[in-house]
DNA sequence: TGCCTATTTTGCCAAATAGCCAAACAGAAG
DNA sequence: CTTCTGTTTGGCTATTTGGCAAAATAGGCA
């Protein structure tokens, strides 16, 4: 594994890191619905706003949200929606993994 | 967000974290064309085998992958090769944002 | 200008993560 | 049994992360 290698697998790795993060994946699938802006996601997922702000700049960071002030709030969208893809094979994850579990009767 | 919400997202988390780091997405690549043991896979890595053993047992945790033991050697294979598709998303989001660095003359 | 509201940043702390080394372990082979 | 090989685990340190509260900032509007 070469610095090229690295570098680009760091890349992937920044984008795959924003989405390990409960709160983050939850504000994604609110954003896939409709954008929002920060108070109303900040009421949706029920934590400090301060860490909202926080957690969308992460996502913001890698890519995935774009955000537009308008007035006085700020909106923040989706920006790649192939992200919800992940949800799914994320999912087929969990179920392979209880599916292994039940026949090892776990 | 409820607790039964916040699980049912905490379990996807965790298998997007276990791909937040560039030294496991190298070796779902590389198990990704063969299976490979422990000992192979740490010098491809160019690492502490410790340090590949503990991200080894950080992908199998996620159900990413699974070992078999045969003769002295613990070989690993990708179990959910769906994984793959992460990283055409990952690196769809990666080239948008150069492409919008690009437009904003950065 | 100055006030108001929405958002971000900073400071601090606790908890999680990554890396290496050394020790422990598991199974094969003598 | 003992030894050898391949792998995992424990201990340690350094770094990163996540949360809240307080302070700072940005922009709209009187």
């Amino acid at each position: 594994m070469d610095a090229r290698e690295k570098h680009r697998l760091q890349a992937r790795a920044n984008v795959m890191k924003a989405l390990g993060h409960p709160t983050r994946l939850f504000i994604i699938e609110e954003l896939a619905k409709t954008e929002l802006c920060v108070a109303e996601l900040t009421e949706l997922v029920g934590a400090d706003m301060s860490t909202v702000s926080r957690h969308l700049s992460v996502l913001k960071g890698a890519g995935i949200l774009e955000d537009e002030r308008r007035g006085n709030c700020i909106y923040y969208r989706l920006l790649c929606p192939c992200v919800l893809d992940f949800f799914t094979c994320a999912q087929s994850v969990i179920e392979n993994t209880a599916e292994r579990c039940a026949d090892a009767g776990v």
